[in-house]
RNA sequence: UGUCCGAUGGUGUAAUGGCAGCACUUAUGAUUUUGGUUCAUACAGUCAAGGUUCGAGUCCUUGUCGGACAGCCA
C-alpha cells in the first residue's frame, strides 16, 4: 500500500479507504467511479474529482468505472459524451473496456421501485410541482402530507405501470418516497422518484417516458456497479441518508448484488477569477462570447488542452491543491505554477519577435547571412540544438530598447553594449534612434563586434543583457494569440450576489498580434510547447493550415523586470 | 427560529493527545548567454472562552463565523 515515492501524506479519503481494508469492513478490491452528467465539457473542477477518483483506484490496485449519469434526457446530448471520454483520456487516466450509463440500469431501478411501492414505501402523487413545492414545507417548516399519500399499494402500482406506458401528460404524476414530510432534513420529505418526460434520450431513445431523479438512481447506480467509495461533492452531504434510505430498501437476501456503497464527500474546486457553472459556461459558448468549449480561455480540459497545458500539470495542479472538507478557493497562480514547472522541462525554446523594432547592424555585410547554433532546451541536453539564420537587418523586442533607460533597466539603450542570444555583442550608436514624424521609433542602428561570435566575448567583458531577436527576411509571420492571465475582471468569488457575470469579462482577456518567428517554428511538431525567451510558453492553435499559423500565449513567464517598472503583463 | 458540514500564515494542505510542517504567494540575496530556471534566506498561522490532561491544533462544553439543504436538475 505505501510505495516509497510517495511523500505526500495521505488525505482523509485514503485515510478511510486504508481503515476501511485495515479493519476488515472492505476487501482490498477497491472500485471507485466518476459520475458525470453528459451535459456539458468537463472543466478543471472535475480533472480534480477524475484525479482523486481514478487516482485512488491507481494508488490501491482498484477501478475506476466512467458511468455517465444520464437520468435527465433534456438537458445531455452524446457530443458531451464523446468531449468527456476524450479528455479523461487525455488526462491519462482509463477505465477498463466499459463505458457505463445509469441509463442502461432503468429497467433494474424501474423493478426496484416497484418494489418500494408494494413494501407501501412508495406512492404516486397526483398534486402539481407548485403544489408539491407548497406543501414541502422550509428548512425551519414541517411539510404536509400529500392527499394522494395514502393510496392502496395496487392503485399505485397500476398508476406507475401507467405512468411508465406514457398514459400521462408531463408534470400531471410523480412517484414519491413516502419517508417523513417533517423531516429536519428537506430531502427526506418525501422525495421525488420518477418524474414523466416525454423526451428522447440520447441512448434509450423513445422507449421511457419516466425518468428517474439523481437521488433514486445514484445509489443504486453505484450498488450495481459494486461501487465501495462513492466520492462527491459537498453539497451532497445532505443527500446521503436518502442515499442510504433508498439502499436500504432494496438491499435483501435475494439481492444478486453484494457490495453496498458508501458515500464520502469532499469539497469542490473552487478557482479565483474563474467562474466554473456549467450553466455558465453553456452561456458563453451558446452565446458566442468565446469561440467554443474548447476556447483557450475557457476552464474546460478542452480549453486548457488548447491552450498549451500538458496534462502532467493538471494532475500535479490536482495532487497540490490537496482533499478535504472545507470549502476553499485555490489561488490560479498555483494553477500557472503548475504549468510553468512543467513546461520549463518540456517546453522547446524558439526566438520570437512580438512586439518588433527593427534593428539595422550597420557594419555586417549587406545580403551575408550565417546560421548560428542555438540549444533548445538549457534544462535538458537531450533536446538538441538548432540553428537560428543571422543577417543585417533584425527585429527586437520594443520593450527590449529604452531611448532614456532609467536606472535598474539593464537592455539596449543609446551607447550601450548587450548580447545578441546566440549571435553577437551589438552596441547602439548614440545617434542609430530613427523616428517617424510622431516621434515613434522605426529603427535602431547598431554595430556589431564579430569578434563575439555565439554570445562570447574574447576579452572577457561583459554585457548585462541578453536579447533575442530573429532576422528580419528568414522570419516566420504568425497570429499570436495573447490571453491575459485573467478571464474575468473581477473574482466571482468576491462579486456580490446577482451581478452579471457576462459583465465580469476581461476585455483584454484575448489579444492579437503578428508575430515575427525564427524559421525553425515551421518544422515543428504541431503540438509541441514552445517557449519564446522572456515572453511566455505558447502553442500552435489547431485553427493553423497551411501558410496560417496560429499560436496561443499558454502562460507568461514569471517577470520580475514588470514588477520592478511597474508593467502588467 | 431547523438539520447537516466546516474553521491551522495572504492561499491551499499536514500534524492520528507529545518540537505547528510542506507547497503556492510575497520580499531579499547568489548563480545565469532568458529580468526565465536553479539555489539560499526571510516574513507569516491553530476562530473565541472555559474545561479534561504532566501535556490540547487535536478530546469535552458553550459561543462566534462560514457553507449546504425549500428542482418533477445533477
Amino acid at each position: 500500500m505505501n510505495n516509497v515515492e510517495e511523500k505526500r501524506p495521505l488525505n482523509f479519503i485514503e485515510q478511510k479507504i486504508e481503515d476501511d481494508i485495515s479493519s476488515g469492513k472492505r476487501s482490498k478490491d477497491i472500485q471507485l467511479r466518476f459520475p458525470p452528467e453528459p451535459n456539458g465539457y468537463l472543466h478543471i473542477g472535475h480533472a480534480k474529482s477524475i484525479c482523486l477518483n481514478f487516482g485512488l483506484a491507481k494508488k490501491y490496485n482498484g477501478k475506476c468505472n466512467l458511468r455517465f449519469d444520464d437520468t435527465n434526457p433534456v438537458k445531455e446530448d452524446i457530443e458531451y459524451v464523446e468531449s468527456i471520454k476524450e479528455d479523461i483520456k487525455w488526462l491519462g487516466f482509463n477505465w477498463g473496456d466499459t463505458d457505463f450509463y445509469a441509463s442502461d440500469y432503468f429497467d433494474q431501478l424501474y423493478e426496484w421501485a416497484q418494489k418500494i411501492v408494494k413494501k407501501g414505501k412508495a406512492y404516486v402523487d397526483e398534486s402539481s410541482a407548485d403544489e408539491v413545492a407548497a406543501t414541502r414545507g422550509t428548512p425551519t417548516v414541517p411539510g404536509k402530507e400529500s392527499p394522494y399519500r395514502n393510496r392502496p399499494i395496487e392503485e399505485n402500482l397500476d398508476l406507475l405501470e401507467r405512468m411508465k406506458n406514457g398514459e400521462f401528460p408531463d408534470g400531471s404524476k410523480v412517484l414519491r418516497a413516502k419517508i417523513d414530510m417533517a423531516s429536519p432534513n428537506m430531502h427526506m420529505r418525501d422525495p421525488v422518484m420518477y418524474r414523466i418526460k416525454h423526451a428522447h434520450h440520447h441512448r434509450t431513445g423513445d422507449k421511457w417516458c419516466i425518468y428517474p431523479m439523481y437521488d433514486f438512481a445514484h445509489g443504486q447506480s453505484d450498488f450495481i456497479e459494486g461501487i465501495t467509495h462513492s466520492l462527491c461533492t459537498l453539497e451532497f452531504e445532505v443527500h446521503r441518508p436518502l442515499y442510504d434510505w433508498f439502499l436500504d430498501q432494496i438491499i435483501d437476501e435475494d439481492c444478486k448484488y453484494k457490495v453496498r456503497p458508501e458515500q464520502t464527500e469532499f469539497a469542490r474546486l473552487n478557482l479565483n477569477y474563474t467562474m466554473m457553472s456549467k450553466r455558465l459556461l453553456l452561456s458563453l459558448v451558446k452565446d458566442n462570447y468565446v469561440d467554443g468549449w474548447d476556447d483557450p480561455r475557457m476552464p474546460t480540459i478542452s480549453g486548457l488542452r488548447r491552450r498549451g497545458y500538458t496534462p502532467e500539470s493538471v494532475l500535479a495542479f490536482a495532487d497540490k491543491v490537496g482533499v478535504a472538507k472545507r470549502e476553499n478557493v485555490i489561488d490560479v497562480g498555483l494553477l500557472e505554477f503548475c504549468v510553468r514547472e512543467d513546461l520549463n522541462k518540456v517546453a522547446q525554446r524558439i526566438m520570437g519577435v512580438l512586439d518588433p523594432i527593427k534593428v539595422i547592424i550597420d557594419n555586417y555585410p549587406e545580403g551575408q547571412t550565417e546560421e548560428l547554433e542555438a540549444v533548445n532546451n538549457p534544462e535538458d541536453e537531450g533536446m538538441g540544438k538548432r540553428r537560428v539564420p543571422f543577417s543585417k537587418v533584425l527585429y527586437i523586442e520594443r520593450d527590449d530598447f529604452m531611448e532614456e533607460p532609467p536606472k535598474k533597466f539593464f537592455r539596449l539603450a543609446p551607447g550601450r553594449e548587450v548580447r545578441l542570444r546566440y549571435a553577437y555583442y551589438i552596441t547602439c550608436k548614440e545617434d542609430g534612434v530613427v523616428k517617424d514624424k510622431n516621434g515613434n521609433i522605426t529603427e535602431l542602428h547598431c554595430t556589431y563586434d564579430p569578434e563575439t561570435k555565439g554570445g562570447q566575448s574574447a576579452d572577457g567583458r561583459k554585457v548585462k543583457a541578453t536579447l533575442h531577436w530573429v532576422s528580419e527576411e528568414h522570419a516566420v509571420k504568425a497570429e499570436v494569440r495573447l490571453y491575459d492571465r485573467l478571464f474575468l475582471k473581477e473574482d466571482p468569488y468576491d462579486v456580490e450576489e446577482g451581478k452579471d457575470c457576462m459583465s465580469n469579462l476581461n476585455p483584454d482577456s484575448l489579444t492579437c498580434v503578428t508575430g515575427y518567428i525564427e524559421p525553425f517554428v515551421k518544422t515543428v511538431k504541431k503540438d509541441t510547447k514552445f517557449q519564446f525567451e522572456r515572453l511566455g510558453y505558447f502553442c500552435i492553435d489547431k485553427s493553423s493550415s497551411g501558410d496560417k499559423l496560429v499560436i496561443n500565449r499558454t502562460v507568461t513567464l514569471r517577470d520580475s523586470w514588470a514588477k520592478i517598472s511597474g508593467k502588467n503583463n
